[in-house]
DNA sequence: AAGTTTCCATACACTGGTGTATTGTATGGA
DNA sequence: TCCATACAATACACCAGTGTATGGAAACTT
C-alpha cells in the first residue's frame, strides 16, 4: 500500500519528456526483480520500460552492479523505516495484536509486488553475502519489534523472543506457500485467528 | 568437496572411466541449482564438474531445457515417495508429533543441501508453471500428511487442517529465515518446543 | 573381424547481454 | 550569444552461454 504510492508518485511514462533521476531506474527495476528476481534484471528491459536507450543507464550508474547494490540499500532503507509506522501504539494487547498481524499477513499478502520483491531479495542472499547481511539486519529489527509488543504479554523474555520469532517465521512461511492460489486469501485469514489464539494462550503458560 | 559424501553414492570422478548416466547430470544439477538457482544452472559447468565436455550433455539431454524439466520432475518424485516413509506409526500421539518436528526441522535444517535445492525450486517456482505446479502438488501432500496425524488430536477437521498448515508454513519459513547463521540452530530447537507444545495444547481448545 | 551402437570431443555459428566511446541535443547561466 | 553541464542515442567491441554438426573411439553384436 505505502510502496505504490510512492511509486505512484515518482513514476515516469514513457511520454514524459522530463528528465529521469536515479530513482526512477530503480523503481523500474523493482518491477523487474519482482517479475523475475535479480538474475532477470537486465538495463535494456529497464531503458525499454523507461522509454529510452541503455545510453542513459550508465549515465546514473556506474554499472550493474551498482544498480543492484543501490536497489537493495534503498530496500533496506525502507523497511527499516516502515517498521516506525507499525510501532505498537498503547492501546489493547489484543487489538494490536491483531493488526499487527493483518498487517504482516493479510496486507502483506495484498501487496503483491512488495512480497515478490522480499521473496527475490530473500533467493538472492543465499548467494549474495551483501544481501544477506541486509536481509539479517531486517529481520532481526522486525522480530525485536515483535518483541517490543509480546512483552505486554510475558515477562519471560525467552518466552517473548520463541513467540516473535514463531510468528515471524510463520508469516514469511505463509507468505512463501500462500502466493495466491485459489483458496489461499482464506487461509491466510485462518492462519491469522489461529496465531492470535495461540499467541493469547501461550502468554503465561507452560515454564 | 564438501558434499562429495552425500552424492557419493551415484558419484563419479573425473578420472572414472565409467560412462555418465542421465541420473549423473541430474546430481551434478542438484550441486548447481543448491548453489545458485536454476538461473546459474550451466550446462558447461556440469560438464566440466563430470569430467566431460558439453558434447556429452547433449547425448542425454535434448536440451537446456530438457534438463530443468528432467530435474524437477525427479524433485516431484522424490519429495512425494519420501513421505511415505514418514507414514505416522501407530505410536503414542505426542512422540510422533515430536519426530515429525524433528525431521521437518532439525533433520532438514541438517541437509542443507536438500534445503537449498527445495528454497531454489520454490524460488524457480515463482516465474515458471510447470514449477509451481510441481511445488503445489507437494505441498499438498505434505499438508495432507500432516493432517492424518493430527486426526488423532481432534475431531474437528477443519482445525485440524489450520493446524497442520501452521505447521507446514512454519517450518518452511524456519527454513528461509533460519539459514545457518549463529544460534539459528538453537533456535530451531526451541521453535520445535514451541509448535510441539501448541499443538498439543490447542488440540481441542477454542470452537 | 567387421559393422553398429553408444558415448564423448572438437569446432563453429549464433544469440543475448554488458560496458564504453563517441556524438547529439536541450537548457540554463554569464 | 556562447559555452558548460546534464542527459540521452548510436555504434561498437567483447564475452558467456547455447545448440549443432561432425568426427572419433570404445564396446557390443553377429
Amino acid at each position: 500500500m505505502s510502496d505504490s504510492k510512492t511509486v505512484a508518485a515518482s513514476a515516469r511514462r514513457a511520454t514524459d519528456k522530463t528528465q529521469l533521476t536515479r530513482d526512477n531506474w530503480l523503481d523500474a527495476a523493482a518491477g523487474e526483480v519482482a517479475a523475475g528476481g535479480f538474475g532477470h534484471l537486465r538495463v535494456l528491459t529497464l531503458a525499454k520500460k523507461l522509454g529510452v536507450s541503455r545510453g542513459s543507464f550508465y549515465w546514473h550508474f556506474k554499472d550493474h552492479d551498482d544498480l543492484v547494490i543501490s536497489f537493495l540499500n534503498r530496500w533496506r532503507d525502507r523497511r527499516l523505516h516502515e517498521l516506525q509506522y507499525w510501532k505498537p501504539r498503547d492501546g489493547e494487547v489484543e487489538t494490536e495484536l491483531r493488526q499487527i498481524l493483518e498487517l504482516l499477513l493479510t496486507d502483506a499478502s495484498r501487496n503483491i509486488r512488495r512480497l515478490q520483491v522480499e521473496l527475490a531479495v530473500r533467493d538472492y542472499a543465499r548467494r549474495n553475502d551483501y544481501a544477506a547481511e541486509l536481509v539479517n539486519q531486517v529481520d532481526a529489527a522486525r522480530i525485536n519489534q515483535n518483541c517490543t509488543l509480546f512483552e505486554r504479554l510475558s515477562g519471560d523474555s525467552q518466552r517473548v523472543r520463541d513467540l516473535s520469532l514463531l510468528l515471524y517465521v510463520a508469516t514469511i512461511g505463509s507468505q512463501v506457500v500462500l502466493t495466491g492460489k485459489k483458496g489461499d486469501e482464506e487461509a491466510i485469514g485462518r492462519i491469522e485467528d489461529l496465531i492470535a489464539r495461540v499467541v493469547l494462550d501461550q502468554r503465561d503458560a507452560g515454564g
